[in-house]
RNA sequence: UCCGGCGUAGCUCAGCGGCAGAGCGGGUGGCUGUUAACCACUAGGUCGUAGGUUCGAUCCCUACCGCCGGAGCCA
């Protein structure tokens, strides 16, 4: 069987050629009839040309959108403008009808609509071309680190700890409800969650194996209800043994990059139809993200564009405080016009296992900042002295005894190491266009919807 | 969770305190190497749910539910 894909890329004709995929229009002349068949193997679908009296042409009237269906026949150079190969069809085979409740229509869906018809929205040419995307991206990313030496690391879904920092966690028990069992008495003997990193995990390999990086999926159980937050997401996080904070930020960089450069390349044609029904500066700007060096400002400087910008802004900025979507969205989408990195945050407002800097009052941690979309990669260099960990565990109210193997990488040959989470749907995202996060994974999960 | 907006035909929306509308899609017929085809006809509704105001509510008010946008949390 041959895919509509190989078929309209052929450089000759051919004799003998089977289909099958699903009809998208079809078009009733008196003695034969078009339809246009899709197999998800590539955005556009193939021109059949059927002649009232071939096997199977008694089915036509059922051959109706959404109907899969079986072509056998020959690849022709077609008579008709549009297209440059048709396929004439010697035998069509009805697979499984599609009635006139079917959903998708010939004409545009609003997103929402197709979210709930999540089963179906992959076939049509949006989701479709989202979801090739997502599985060229996927190998992407392992590419990457692959070509450069990363071992690839599988960290658990399921852990103990119960406040790595990230945000809420989905507990996770084979305990019923109401159940006045202490933890003591649930599967794993303690309480156990959904994980929301798996960076830790991940810490312990890079101080084994060098470079490792994970991709999987993570939870979170915040009440989010905004376009750039799942519950559930998939991230990679890279680890990196010997590695300080500009060794991350290159590594972060080059990953972005790379990943817009495949865009570029690999997926052409499903990119241009991204930039012509989602967002018309598309291709200019990946190409520009691809070309030019991202921007670097460390947090003090970045508040100090921001106060001398002359802007309103509608929460103050404020040394010390965290940066609001809108002062990132000022930064990357106004004043720099570009990805920027912004580094060396005050201590306070990062995690305890951030490496604390020389000046004592910041850490060095790393925001990548991106027009459209925000924060897509946060990381830091990890703190590796044993005894300045062990105070940031403390002032953090962090329990040592939880986190003993964690130390333990401190104790026995620490290295100086940093890692960074990519949030693999905001990656999405950005190269495709796409405006919320829901419309770049198969079936988002977010409060209150898991249908499906 | 907070702020704002929206729930009317399968879809996208208009409408109005007094008989429920359009375009698209569907169905039927016609026509044509067609391209989101074209022409004619046609079916299709608990106006999100529950209360309230009113002679009368799809319309005004309240609550709830759902969705969307923004914020917070973050990736």
């Amino acid at each position: 069987m041959t895919t509509v894909k190989e078929a309209l890329h052929s450089t000759a004709a051919c004799d003998s050629i089977f289909l099958a995929g699903w009809v998208r229009t079809r078009r009733d002349s008196k003695a034969f009839s078009f339809l246009e068949l899709n197999d998800g193997s590539c955005l556009k679908g193939i021109q059949v040309v059927a002649d009232a009296g071939i096997p199977g042409y008694d089915d036509i009237t059922k051959m109706t959108t959404g109907a899969s269906v079986r072509v056998e026949g020959k690849l022709i150079p077609s008579q008709g403008a549009g297209q440059a190969w048709e396929v004439q069809a010697q035998s069509l085979t009805l697979v499984g009808s599609a009635d006139e409740s079917y959903p998708l229509q010939k004409k545009g869906h609003t997103l929402e609509f197709l979210r709930s018809i999540a089963h179906l929205r992959a076939r049509s040419n949006l989701f479709g071309a989202v979801f090739r995307t997502r599985s060229r991206m996927t190998m992407a990313v392992h590419e990457f680190f692959q070509s450069r030496g990363f071992v690839n690391v599988h960290t658990p879904i399921i852990t103990a700890s119960d406040c790595e920092g990230a945000g809420e966690m989905f507990r996770v028990t084979t305990l019923g409800q109401g159940s006045a069992a202490k933890p003591e008495g649930d599967f794993f003997g303690k309480n156990a969650y959904l994980t929301v990193s798996g960076q830790l995990e991940a810490e312990t390999f890079a101080c084994a194996l060098g470079k490792v990086y994970t991709f999987g999926p993570t939870f979170r159980a915040e009440n989010s209800n905004t376009s750039r937050h799942a519950a559930e997401f998939w991230m990679i996080e890279p680890e990196v043994a010997f590695c300080d904070l500009h060794g991350d930020m290159d590594l972060a960089e080059a990953h972005v990059k790379h990943m817009v450069k495949v865009m570029l390349t690999d997926c052409v044609e499903d990119l241009e139809f991204f930039s012509k029904f989602v967002d018309k500066e598309l291709i200019a700007r990946l190409k520009f993200v691809a070309e030019r060096p991202f921007q670097r400002v460390t947090y003090t400087d970045a508040v100090e564009i921001l106060l001398q910008s002359g802007q309103q802004f509608e929460y103050p900025v404020e040394y010390g405080a965290n940066l609001q979507s809108e002062h990132e969205r000022y930064l990357t989408e106004k004043h720099f016009q570009c990805p920027v990195t912004v580094f060396n945050y005050p201590k306070e407002i990062k995690p305890f296992y951030m490496r604390l800097n020389e000046d004592g009052k910041t850490v060095a941690a790393m925001d990548l900042l991106i027009p459209g979309i925000g924060e897509l990669i946060g990381g830091s260099q990890r703190e590796e002295r044993l005894e300045v960990l062990q105070a940031n565990m403390e002032r953090h109210g962090v329990k040592e005894e939880d986190y003993w193997w964690y130390v333990d990488l401190r104790k026995y040959g620490t290295v100086p190491h940093a890692g960074y989470g990519m949030g693999f749907e905001r990656l999405l995202m950005f190269v495709t266009g796409v405006g919320n996060i829901r419309d770049v994974i198969p079936y988002a999960r977010t409060p209150g919807s898991a249908e499906f």
